[in-house]
DNA sequence: GTCAAAGCGGACCCAGGGTCCGGATTCTAT
DNA sequence: ATAGAATCCGGACCCTGGGTCCGCTTTGAC
């Protein structure tokens, strides 16, 4: 019925040119100086098709970003414990974190091309407002603790992609050391009772 | 004396650059597009003295930056508790992080020009390692608090320019429950003896 | 007063994001 | 099968904005 079925040869497009941007940004040093015009040369395509099919820069990151979140997401809202739905808060929270975490260091390179590339803030972007009320709202279920909604920013703030990119590329922190540290700071946060002041 | 002091003039040049400069990122909404050619000509200066005094936009911020940060890091380098070198390192963390907030709380702007605009990471920036290099020392000083450089860098990523602007500017939250949600999180950090895991 | 060095400024260059339109391709109706 | 309309293709083109250049002016030392 009316639904309208792009058409094959856009569709053949729209994936070789997510494929071309994938290997470009991997490849490459720092996403600033992969240029559009270069996706669409080793895409096979034309400017015109690049920008038809994604509207602008951000859209292609966001597509690309989208694209590799989605097994990411699905294990998160209905998938088996830790990360699962079925997880008790305490558990929760530092699994979520690990994830998100895991996922930065999966794609250095994509997650700092959307984060900081766009001239706009990260805050207003789709996914991020997903990963905060999904924190925010499993923190809010952990008694004795204020303010879930600054404190869901802080700790997703410490997994920010350019500061997983310096600890991972300058300081060379390996990966598990890495979790460690975020997993005990997160312990720390959720640690004992009220904190008192 | 070879102290080869720079011309009237360009000193005078430099600084209504500074101003005019300072007065436009006060201005504007969103410190993209300010353009070099726009304070070039707020101050009155052709395009080729402005860059001859500053290098590159990245620099001008810089000088903007530091002179505006120049009393914060008098008062942390020298001057009395809470700030100063004498106060005990318990004290002393929730006070570091309440400056360097309130600094960008009074130069959200400036801090969001300088933290996300350059293309490079906010990481390799001078004053980023000088605040991450104290704020390590005096957490080193905690006993029981293992890793020190992750911790200074998670809770210097709760004071993100861009976390802020969202915060104070997005969702509206005065500036008073800012810094008390931020001291609480950093209570929280700071509490109690070792963390469990 | 003279002269070299430093400074000045706007015309100019260039990269890169985004647009456009003539021609090719695909889908649909007959 | 085929005509015709809708859609898509792609590279030439535009435009903004950072950064450079060079002939002219100002400064300050002798």
């Amino acid at each position: 019925m009316p639904e309208p079925r792009s058409r094959k040869d856009a569709a053949r497009n729209r994936e070789a040119v997510l494929a071309a941007a994938d290997a470009l940004f991997a490849r490459r040093e720092s996403p600033e100086d992969v240029t559009m015009a270069e996706v669409a040369a080793a895409a096979g395509v034309g400017k015109g098709t690049l920008f038809r099919a994604f509207g602008d820069r951000a859209g292609l990151l966001r597509a690309l970003y989208e694209a590799r979140l989605e097994p990411v997401r699905e294990a998160v809202e209905a998938g088996p414990p830790p990360l699962g739905p079925a997880t008790p808060p305490r558990e929760r929270v530092p699994a979520l974190l690990d994830a998100v975490l895991c996922f930065k260091l999966d794609n250095r390179r994509l997650a700092l091309a959307l984060e900081e590339g766009g001239g706009d803030s990260p805050y207003r972007a789709e996914h991020y407002e997903r990963w905060h009320r999904m924190l925010r709202a499993v923190l809010e279920r952990i008694p004795g603790l204020a303010d879930s909604d600054f404190t869901a920013h802080a700790l997703l703030a410490a997994t920010r992609a350019d500061l997983v990119e310096h600890l991972a590329g300058e300081e060379r922190v390996p990966r598990e050391r890495m979790r460690a540290q975020l997993a005990e700071f997160t312990a720390r946060v959720l640690a004992c009772g009220p904190a008192e002041r």
